[in-house]
RNA sequence: UGGGGAGUCGCCAAGCUGGUUAAGGCACAGGGUUUUGAUCCCUGCAUGCGAAGGUUCGAAUCCUUCCUCCCCAGCCA
């Protein structure tokens, strides 16, 4: 593939031109790297970084990944590997509070299931803030030594107040002109576990009166006395995102630090920081460079944190991984697949401007791939009973089906007909509608890779719900024989023998919420709650579905796809649905 | 009312160092193929780029003003 090539293939948005120009302007040549995270020290004598470029993608471990985190992943992973460089998987774990280790196998699972790996050349490329902490402790002394952090001891209501609004100025901390031992030794007590939580905070020495708030000294360090999913007791000070974050990419020599809109106010703190450790000496150039991207929303979805886990603990689903949560192990239970979630994020691009991607766009993308995927098999959602009266009791012949209509090498199966059959409730109907081509007395249609039946009568209960419909079949009108095409009809009906069909339980799935953005126009996001989500019935399937195992994935015929659910046991067949088929009929 | 962002077809989104007819996808509409009313294949779908002015031979691309929407006042990330 020639550069041209590529260049027509790859995807064209604002990050990718950045990534591009930094390229042409050699902004990385001089850049060392020794293999592993380290201060300006560390790398001073490396080699040049052979990873063109480093991204990487930082979860906080204090819940599970959704939609929107693939979005992100997609993007850092993807550009690491257009551009030759590496991606890091970073734990973000500077909340002892909220963070555990449940949540840290849980990322790792998803990335490795969306087909990427932070390994590059020999290297691992997998870490945790919490790696830096004495680093950042330094970094701390560094500031406070430099001027540039002080020790505040105003309580958070305080500094809440002083810290002014959107609209006027802040006032200086009466603690904010100490000497620099003082300071010194109050963060060294700081760290030695003499003061409570809120005690006191290490603060930025900044402005006050800036316009951007995050620019009033924001705080850096605090007081919290819990044990950590990592290093346990050994600290009780923490520092903050604002201060870990940039850091935390300087010290892995990332290259471009990609996050969502709303930190594009801190990246000019993000700067100050490195800039004041690089002249501290602590950091070398090239320093790493914040680059913000629009979040996605999608319709009749939600995805921030606190909703999701209010969804589950509060039983409005089965859990993380209920196949209505958008939620990563949700979607894959669902039976979304990482080649869909792939499309689907080359589909909605990347950009800054806020959107909402329409659900259909993810349902589609699935559609999509799962079509060349998935493999044909029958089964009838909604079975009422077909008997063909002129078809002998203890008569069976195979059918042959093709596995994919479009790809013969996917071979043939056999199914077998009888007598009497199961056909869905819908493909009949006592007085046609306009247009409708399926079963009805008098008409003909198809069986599926069987024969042409004539509709010749039906029976119904005292409700009037048709229980048996009737039929007679024209003998020489045989699926893959010569006779086949002598009878045309324009119907074409999927069916299973009620002597050889295995019943399962459906999961029919539908969106979690009634509107598209859940929220916006009630009181609670909870009113908008789809209450008919979820739909359990029987069915009937083929009889080659009698082993199928979880995680297999199957086009039902002119249903969607499906796929087996890990509750599946030997007795009992639990099966989700993932997608329909396009419908154009009604 | 301070600061930071964004506004291109119903939903996304290229283009934006100014230059022939404003990419592409999804959706939608029509037609063809088809033993899935599926797939697939054709065709159609912005004299228009938030609005109004201006610069220019020429503007979505540059300038001015205005409008709308989003984010920021955690010792969360």
């Amino acid at each position: 593939m020639s550069d041209r090539d590529i260049k027509e293939v790859l995807p064209s948005n604002f990050i990718r031109g950045i990534i591009d120009r930094n390229l042409n302007e050699n902004l990385y040549q001089n850049k060392r790297w020794s293999g592993s995270p380290g201060t300006a020290s560390h790398h001073a004598d490396a080699a040049i970084d052979r990873a063109k470029i480093r991204t990487r993608f930082p979860p906080e471990p204090n819940g599970y990944l959704h939609i929107g985190h693939a979005k992100s992943i997609f993007l850092n992973f993807g550009l690491a590997r257009d551009y030759e460089g590496a991606c890091h998987l970073r734990f973000d774990d500077t909340n002892p509070e909220k963070e555990d280790e449940e949540y840290v196998l849980s990322i790792v699972d998803n990335v490795k299931w969306l087909g990427f790996s932070w390994k590059f050349k020999n290297e691992e490329n997998l870490y945790y803030a919490s790696n830096y902490f004495t680093f950042m402790y330094e970094a701390a002394l560094s500031l406070i030594k430099s001027g540039d952090a002080y020790v505040d001891q105003q309580t958070a209501e305080e500094i809440r107040e002083n810290r002014g609004t959107l609209t006027s100025e802040g006032k200086n901390s009466p603690f904010r002109d100490r000497s620099v031992e003082e300071n010194l030794s109050l963060f060294e007590a700081m760290k030695a576990g003499h003061h409570p939580d809120g005690a006191m905070v290490l603060r930025a020495k900044i402005d006050m009166a800036s316009p951007n708030i995050n620019l009033r000294d924001p705080a850096i360090y605090r007081i919290k006395h819990a044990e950590h999913h990592r290093t346990g007791k050994e600290w009780c000070i923490y520092p903050m995102y604002t201060f870990a974050h940039p850091i935390e990419d300087a010290l892995e020599g990332i290259t471009h630090s990609i996050c969502t809109l709303e930190f594009e106010d801190q990246r000019p703190f993000y700067d100050w920081l490195l800039l004041k450790l690089e002249v501290n000496q602590l950091l070398a150039a090239p320093l790493p460079k914040q680059y913000e991207f629009a979040r996605l929303n999608l319709t009749y979805v939600v995805l921030s944190k606190r909703r999701l886990i209010e969804l589950v603990e509060n039983r409005y689903v089965s859990g993380w991984d209920d196949p209505r949560m958008p939620t990563l192990v949700g979607a894959k239970r669902r039976g979304y697949t990482p080649e869909g979630l792939k499309l689907f994020t080359d589909r909605i691009g990347v950009s800054k401007a806020d959107s909402w991607i329409d659900y259909v766009t993810l349902e589609d993308s699935m559609r999509e791939v799962l079509n060349s995927s998935c493999d044909r098999r029958v089964a009838v959602l909604d079975p009422i009973k077909l008997v063909i009266s002129n078809y002998p009791v203890e008569q069976e012949e195979e059918c042959f089906a093709p596995n994919h209509p479009q790809d013969e090498s996917r071979g043939k199966r056999t199914i077998k007909l009888t007598r009497e059959l199961w056909i869905e409730r819908q493909d009949f109907m006592i007085e046609p509608e306009k247009k409708y081509f399926r079963l009805y007395p008098g008409n003909q249609v198809r069986l599926r890779y069987g024969y042409v039946v004539n509709c010749t009568g039906y029976e119904s209960d005292e409700q009037g719900n048709v229980t048996t419909v009737f039929c007679e079949y024209l003998p020489d009108t045989k699926s893959g024989t010569a006779g086949a095409d002598s009878v045309k009809v324009k119907g074409n009906i999927h069916w299973v023998s009620s002597k050889y069909a295995v019943p399962a339980q459906v999961n029919l799935y539908d969106r979690l919420f009634k509107v598209e953005q859940p929220g916006l126009k009630s009181a609670s996001y909870l009113d908008d709650i789809n209450d008919k989500s979820l739909t359990t019935i029987t069915v009937q399937l083929e009889e080659n579905l009698a082993g199928i195992k979880p995680m297999d994935q199957f086009q039902f015929e002119r249903h969607g796809y499906f796929i087996c659910d890990q509750e599946t046991s030997t007795d009992n067949i639990v099966i989700n649905r993932t997608v329909t088929l396009r419908d154009n009929w009604k």
